[in-house]
DNA sequence: TTGCTCCTCACGTCACGTGAGGTGGC
DNA sequence: TTGCTCCTCACGTCACGTGAGGTGGC
């Protein structure tokens, strides 16, 4: 079996291989995400006997999921935008947005972030009312419906 | 039993008495959200035989937990802010905030905020570097990493 | 043998959604 | 009886977290 203490790289047949221990840690993800996305469909590692390897091609998708979370999409999206991109040609590893997608996600967040921006503001008009000043940690009567 | 076609505002005792569907319908809730709030000790309704019933002031910790839900906390913290503010004196019901809180909270929703951010400024730019005109739905290849 | 690593279940969390199956009064 | 209403399970969803229990090479 293969050394797990070996440095990241370790090649086989020329190809640089990661463990899941090392793909993780590289990317800041844990092992169940890595083996959770695999579960989804979002990723195929190769194996070793029961152990996954990880070739450049998978820590690239590993990547475009990442990328595809921080956009604020779900993994069933990002699953079927990955399958898309990869199939005609070349194998092209990305998302595939179209122009209407992108749209309609930056109307999704917009939306979210109002959301989140009237909460802050709230938060902020409560200090404000409340004011500097000695506080006991008693009872404060805020947003009382009366 | 109740006629649960009348309006709301039944009487008993001179309570103001409502059923699950007027709440829900009233405050924009899914009876199954009002149920989930009962049995996670967020509220505690009244009861005519197994038909749940809402008087003025459970109707108000409804408002109350809506408006923990929009500032950005969980059931579990909202329960236990609820549960304080109503610890000493009259009835007080509402949000028991302390200042850290709200600096922890306001520095929370300032971090989620600065993702959808990201996500939106990276969508925009997106766009921008595609530019107008005609495009076929093919493969675009977006945040490739080479 | 101890101490690493890897693995596969499988239940828990969060805030509900969604039937399934049964009740009660008009 | 049909058609409303209400109810209680209880499994499903989302994206994992968290052990439990077992393996393999130094």
């Amino acid at each position: 079996m293969r050394d797990f203490r070996s440095p990241p790289g370790s090649a086989r047949n020329g190809e640089q291989l990661w463990t899941i221990r090392e793909v993780a840690s590289h990317y800041g993800l844990t092992l169940r995400a890595l083996r959770f996305y695999e579960d989804r469909g979002l990723l195929r590692s190769c194996r070793e006997g029961p152990t996954r390897l990880y070739d450049a091609a998978t820590r690239r998708r590993v990547e475009v999921i990442m990328k595809g979370k921080q956009l604020g999409f779900t993994l069933t999206e990002i699953r079927s935008l990955i399958e898309v991109s990869n199939g005609n040609g070349a194998p092209v590893i990305g998302l595939a947005l179209e122009d209407s997608q992108i749209v309609e996600q930056i109307e999704l967040l917009k939306q979210q972030r109002a959301g989140i921006d009237r909460a802050i503001e709230e938060l902020c008009e409560t200090q404000r009312r409340r004011g500097p000043g000695l506080r006991e940690p008693t009872q404060l009567r805020s947003w009382t419906s009366a």
